[in-house]
DNA sequence: GCAAAGCACGTTTTT
DNA sequence: CGTGCTTTGC
């Protein structure tokens, strides 16, 4: 009947064409899940259901955009645009803000971000007069985090509901209710809500409004879940509740995959699934149709090793392949080394392209070594996760004053605002002020309209300051039904100072800051696009309500696309690379040192290992180091117990890691190379880059690491005082305006950033950037 | 009220 | 080792 449903396998194509009632669908890594539930999508719309009344539940907002373009591509765009796909927050939140009177929230709730309400949470300690030491922000957090996930609000978990308070006690925490309690008042009273409150609050929704959920029951006949094994408790109950109407629900997902019960993912959701619909149709996708047998066999060995999962068999077709390759490493920095060395040889021999390769690891920490490596010898590369560029003071300087435009409420943008950029109101007056708004229970706000009538004690100046601030803040709020998203954002980037303030400060990293906020106001350009002013849906507030739930960006840039991704192994769940480097498998670092305790924990670290090895199509390289540096401290490790997980068959030992393996030359000959490349580093083999336009490769991927900010600096100001490289090698004494005397030590990098170390007489060893440092050459 | 300097703390993983 | 927060000194 349909062409496309032909390109199946019968397991697959069962599963697309089976779409009434309850099913599960377990799919191993690489077998086309994906491909099932977009088909599924498209199968559904071809027999007549309208997209309006399919609702799609994903954990991501790239996986909701990548299966919208797929299903586009199969059966055309018109039919996709009303779709109800996406995040579960980002879905949510859109039915909140409709029923918002029903909470008694304003539909203009802010969303505070992990960062928003950790310092919420950190002011309500220190209010409380509790000792952060115990009280620790964190751990508060994930508590608070946790009870919400499981639908304890802060009156339950008052009253001991579940038993949390007896926990608490007993880890000498006794008044962690209060912080949640105060806590949630706090965001109540500030129309704003925190991720967990979009779906707690969804479910408080649903339970007191039986007419609403009857509502929303009826809007969908059609229900599907993506990474089911990921949800938890108060994503289970939302769905459950929606399905419950016409039971036309379809979960997709691979128990061995399950790797977010940190974050209150239960995969016994998953696991239980087939009790709970008891005429549920189940299908299981075991072909893997990405990796090579080697990899799927070994990856194999290792779930096995698993107690809790459901049984099923994953193969592949395709070639043997490969063995997998172990590399030791000495030290991390050779790590990083070995890895970009072997990425190199393989991109000159002309097998591969950069962006064929991509390197795992367990933390985000880790990436700054194989930064360093990747751009000394002028690879381009891209990093996903580590701070987001919505997490940036800039970007959320700007975005609070949107918020505070949106919602006068919202205290918290308020104080970061209000006083920035500076006006003269200083901490002092800002704390009366707030003090004053708790006392007589009204948002800060309030209290500035209240500021002229009662006497605080402020000085005059703070109080009229306070005033014009407030006047331009309505100012913005009059222009939010007049003007687009993009002429407002411009203009209250421009007329509160924070563009002006940035744009003064010389320095390379206001610099960077300016261009970020310009970046910031590109991106509402583009969400704008070419609407006319007030056109519905392109509004400041429809801008903001997009943006809050974005992390990282999505959108993939088009000169981002040659090169080697870095992420963390959680992040690429679902991705696959011709070749897959994963690092740092060390003890203690991978499985993670938090979670060897728990031989539950010790699982999901192993099922996190699977998830890795499994992103891999043709080559895998597994390194690891014998020391590492950690807090700045040099540590011994040892390989980590998932490499002898791997059945050997499967496995090359490329270093004396297995005595009994017997070749342990062709380590020593990575290292030799490793030592050749670092030592010629200063000619800078521009060769092995294809386009030789020097940094500018890294500059372009310049996203998100501190780490990567600081290349921004440095390369914003390439006009800057350079210093006569030439005549400043090894051995050079040279003087320095503020640290005086020293001699050079080494000499590394490329110009114009050649970084010297230098040894000072006084000031000792520096690290320092020949451009910047105004160095004066002493015989 | 503000800048510079000192110090504590952190590393899981993310919507 | 870095970052960001708090304290200190003008």
């Amino acid at each position: 009947m349909n062409e496309f449903i032909n390109q199946l396998n019968e397991a697959q194509k069962q599963a697309v064409i089976n779409y009434k009632g309850p099913s599960l669908v377990i799919a191993g890594a690489g077998s086309g899940k994906t491909r099932v539930l977009t088909y599924r999508i498209a199968h559904l719309l071809q027999n007549g259901v309208k997209p309006w009344r399919i609702l799609a539940l994903t954990f991501t907002n790239k996986a909701a955009k990548e299966m919208k373009e797929r299903i586009a591509g199969l059966i055309g765009e018109e039919h996709v645009r009303s779709l109800w796909m996406g995040t579960f927050h980002s879905i949510f939140a859109k039915f909140l803000r409709k029923e918002a009177d029903a909470l008694g929230y304003p539909s203009s709730f802010t969303i505070y971000d992990t960062v928003d309400t950790k310092s919420i949470l950190r002011a309500i300690i220190k209010e409380l007069q509790l000792d952060d030491k115990i009280y620790k922000p964190n751990s508060v957090y994930s508590r608070i985090s946790s009870a919400k996930n499981d639908l304890i609000t802060a009156d339950k978990y008052e009253k001991n509901a579940d038993g949390r308070r007896t926990q608490d006690e007993k880890s000498r925490k006794p008044e962690l209710y209060r912080i949640y309690k105060i806590y949630a008042e706090r965001c109540f009273r500030a129309g704003a809500m925190d991720f967990d409150d979009l779906l707690l609050k969804t479910n408080i929704l649903f339970r007191d409004r039986p007419e609403i959920l009857e509502k929303y029951q009826n809007k969908f006949d059609y229900i599907l879940v993506d990474e089911y094994q990921d949800t938890n408790f108060s994503q289970y109950l939302i769905v459950k509740k929606l399905a419950e109407q016409h039971k036309n629900i379809c979960v997709v997902g691979d128990d061995a995959q399950s790797i977010y019960s940190f974050r209150g993912a239960k995969i016994e959701n998953i696991l239980k699934f087939q009790k709970e619909y008891k005429n549920h149709k189940l299908f299981k996708l075991e072909q893997n149709y990405r990796s090579t047998k080697n990899i799927v066999d070994a990856a194999n060995s290792v779930i096995e090793k698993n107690k809790d999962r459901i049984k099923k068999i994953v193969f592949s077709k395709k070639e043997d392949g490969d063995k997998i390759k172990i590399i030791e490493a000495l030290t991390d920095n050779e790590e990083g080394f070995v890895v970009i060395n072997k990425i190199s040889e393989s991109v000159i021999t002309d097998e591969t392209k950069y962006l064929n390769h991509a390197i795992l690891y367990r933390t985000n920490a880790q990436s700054r070594i194989f930064e360093e490596a990747l751009r000394k010898r002028n690879i381009p590369y891209k990093i996903y996760g580590g701070t987001s560029f919505y997490q940036r003071k800039e970007i959320k300087d700007l975005l609070a004053y949107f918020k505070l435009t949106v919602n006068k409420q919202d205290d918290e943008s308020l104080k970061r605002i209000i006083n920035y950029p500076k006006r003269g109101i200083g901490k002092t007056s800002i704390d009366r002020l707030e003090g004053f708004a708790r006392e007589n229970n009204i948002s800060m706000w309030e209290a500035v309209m209240k500021i002229k009538s009662v006497s605080l004690g402020l000085n005059s100046r703070a109080v009229s300051q306070m005033l014009t601030f407030a006047e331009m803040i309505n100012y913005f709020t009059d222009e939010i039904t007049e003007k687009d998203a993009f002429y407002l954002g411009k203009e209250i980037a421009e007329k509160s100072g924070l563009l002006k303030e940035l744009f003064a400060d010389k320095a390379p990293e206001a610099i960077a800051r300016h261009e970020n906020v310009q970046e910031l106001l590109n991106g509402i350009k583009e969400f704008t696009g070419d609407a006319e002013d007030n056109d519905e849906g392109k509004l400041l507030d429809n801008y903001l309500e997009s943006v809050a739930l974005l992390t990282n960006e999505d959108n993939e840039k088009e000169e981002d696309k040659n090169k080697v991704t870095l992420m963390t192994i959680h992040s690429s769940r679902g991705l696959e690379f011709r070749n897959v480097y994963i690092v740092g498998v060390e003890e203690r670092l991978f499985p993670s040192e938090m979670s060897s305790y728990s031989p539950k924990e010790i699982e999901e670290e192993r099922r996190l290992f699977y998830v890795a090895v499994t992103r891999a199509e043709k080559e895998l390289v597994i390194s690891y180091s014998r020391q590492r540096y950690r807090w700045g401290k040099l540590n011994d490790c040892t390989p980590s117990r998932f490499i002898k997980d791997i059945d050997k068959k499967y496995v090359d030992f490329h270093s004396g890691y297995n005595d009994d393996s017997g070749d342990n030359n062709s380590f020593t000959v990575e290292r030799k190379k490793y030592s050749t490349f670092s030592s010629e580093n200063k000619f800078a083999k521009k060769s092995f880059v294809p386009k030789s336009n020097k940094n500018e490769i890294t500059t372009a991927s310049v996203k998100n690491t501190n780490y990567n900010r600081k290349l921004k600096k440095i390369d914003n100001n390439t006009e800057g005082t350079v210093a006569d490289n030439g005549k400043i090698n090894k051995g050079t004494k040279v003087k320095h305006s503020r640290f005086g005397i020293g001699e050079v030590i080494s000499i590394e990098g490329i110009p114009p950033n050649t970084k010297a170390v230098i040894e000072f007489k006084s000031a000792g060893k520096k690290n320092l950037l020949l451009k910047f440092a105004k160095l004066e050459v002493i015989n």
